[in-house]
DNA sequence: GCTAATATATGACATCCGTCATAGGTGTCA
DNA sequence: TGACACCTATGACGGATGTCATATATTAGC
């Protein structure tokens, strides 16, 4: 199942895709209204976008009434891993500590948050 | 100093700055050489695309000998914060938490890492 | 059945990206 | 000083990106 090979999604995209999974599915109105407001970009625009996430296997749809309705066509675990993984390899050549470092230094990361992460990686 | 308003590297670009950063500064023929094996590009493509980082204001060059050697011209605290930060803002609306979790579930960060991790956020 | 409203499809366009072949400059050394 | 080796500059090219104007289809009421 859920495709290996994808064609990388552009930043745009990127932006576009986590709205629909925050949603599970949407229309293109939704994703419209659901972007951020200094985001000045026309309904055309995101239908564009939304049209090429699907046509790289990101999404898929179905006709609702007379609107498409969008929902995810790959896991969003892989598709997070493969752009995170990607990010690492270019910014840092692998390295994911770095990543960590950087995020622990420059993020609102609290204590807290990180005595969370601990559980995670003893869960494993 | 150290301009606000770069244009955004391509992945390709970022890939080539992490390798004069690495070396602190570098030749063409340098990074030629450093790049991995798998990575299949010849020496003009590499001058290519640091002429165009350079373009970019990542970095600058002086030329030794018949070579130009290649340096930052831009604080790499900066670049990686503002590269992390639109892959946030993009993959996660914002929000670091989800990245930090990824990181603790699916690369080899280990429990001494967290530890050390923690070190770090106490001094901030 | 028409029409206004609402959707998607088409396709255009300027840039940017990744990649390289080739032209042109320059230092080296016999 | 002339030829070679080694560099960078130029510019080209197909494809991706971001963005949208406009054309076309569909639906819901009147």
């Amino acid at each position: 199942m859920t495709r290996g090979k994808r064609p990388a999604m552009s930043p745009a995209e990127t932006e576009i895709l986590r709205l629909v999974w925050q949603s599970q599915e949407a229309t293109v109105q939704q994703v419209f209204d659901a972007m951020p407001p200094n985001r000045k970009v026309t309904y055309v625009t995101v239908a564009t976008l939304l049209r090429r996430l699907e046509e790289k296997g990101y999404l898929k749809h179905h006709v609702r009434g007379k609107a498409f309705v969008y929902t995810p066509a790959a896991k969003k675990e892989d598709v997070i891993r493969r752009t995170i993984g990607d990010l690492v390899e270019r910014l840092f050549g692998g390295n994911p500590v770095p990543l960590m470092q950087h995020l622990a230094q420059h993020s609102g990361i609290t204590d807290e948050d990180i005595e969370r992460l601990k559980e995670l990686t003893k869960k494993k």
